[in-house]
DNA sequence: TTATGTAACTTGCAAAATGCAAGTGAAAAG
DNA sequence: CTTTTCACTTGCATTTTGCAAGTTACATAA
């Protein structure tokens, strides 16, 4: 279900980079094709790991989310990042650092960030 | 790079069913195909994820083994198997259940096995 | 010591997934 | 009202996957 090249890189995206739009997510390092991504996103969303509402700012854009099933999925990122450091050259040192120096505290404030995001977004 | 359907069920079917043979990899519940299943253990050896060597008392064997690059992925399985115990039907209860008491614990178990396992399979 | 079995693959081929390039339609900007 | 932007879809070539049927080297039984 996350077995594909893609799903946990676009969750990645929008953990650590917080990409939110269909835009957003092909801008990324890895250059997704659209029609693959357009199919990850239904596949998420089917799986109930994101959510999109439209943006009420822009009737154009979508705005995708992750659900608690999907922040959830925080820790097995967490720990990818953590050994693709000790393995493999990795990308982001500035977050690797961060994961290595206080893992349970980041994991927290990802979750804080995610409950006051979900909460402005539906009050209620 | 282990973003494909049969990586890591691969290696959990080493760490937690102590798989170390082609013919064990093939019992397993998902039913991978014999020339995928080649295909993934070479790339997990081209990766340095795992490594094999030929069986001393069966000359038709190879055992393969988790190199420390391939057991430091535990806790990414650990992480992986709590997610979807909590979000999805879950399979192996009682190792949800241990994961969920200790999961700490847990690790330095699987890492001592591990340790245990290869010094005596290569002394010195 | 010959026949039979078994382990770890390989090969051939059809079907499915992937990826690129070029649309499309609706909404926003100029 | 024309042009852009956004989120896709479509068509098609390429690649990956999966099934079934070999193949080769070793092991076991008669």
């Amino acid at each position: 279900m996350l077995g594909d090249r893609w799903s946990l890189l676009i969750i990645r995206d929008m953990m650590v980079r917080g990409s939110r739009t269909f835009k957003e997510f092909l801008g990324s390092d890895e250059g997704i094709a659209t029609n693959m991504l357009a199919d990850r996103l239904r596949r998420l969303e089917a799986h109930g790991i994101i959510a999109s509402e439209p943006d009420p700012s822009d009737g154009r854009k979508l705005i995708y989310s992750l659900t608690a099933k999907g922040i959830d999925l925080a820790p097995v990122l967490t720990e990818m990042v953590l050994w693709a450091a000790r393995h493999e050259e990795t990308g982001n040192q500035a977050l690797v650092r961060t994961l290595q120096t206080d893992r349970q505290r980041f994991l927290e404030q990802v979750r804080e960030r995610w409950v006051a995001a979900t909460s402005h977004a539906k009050p209620g």
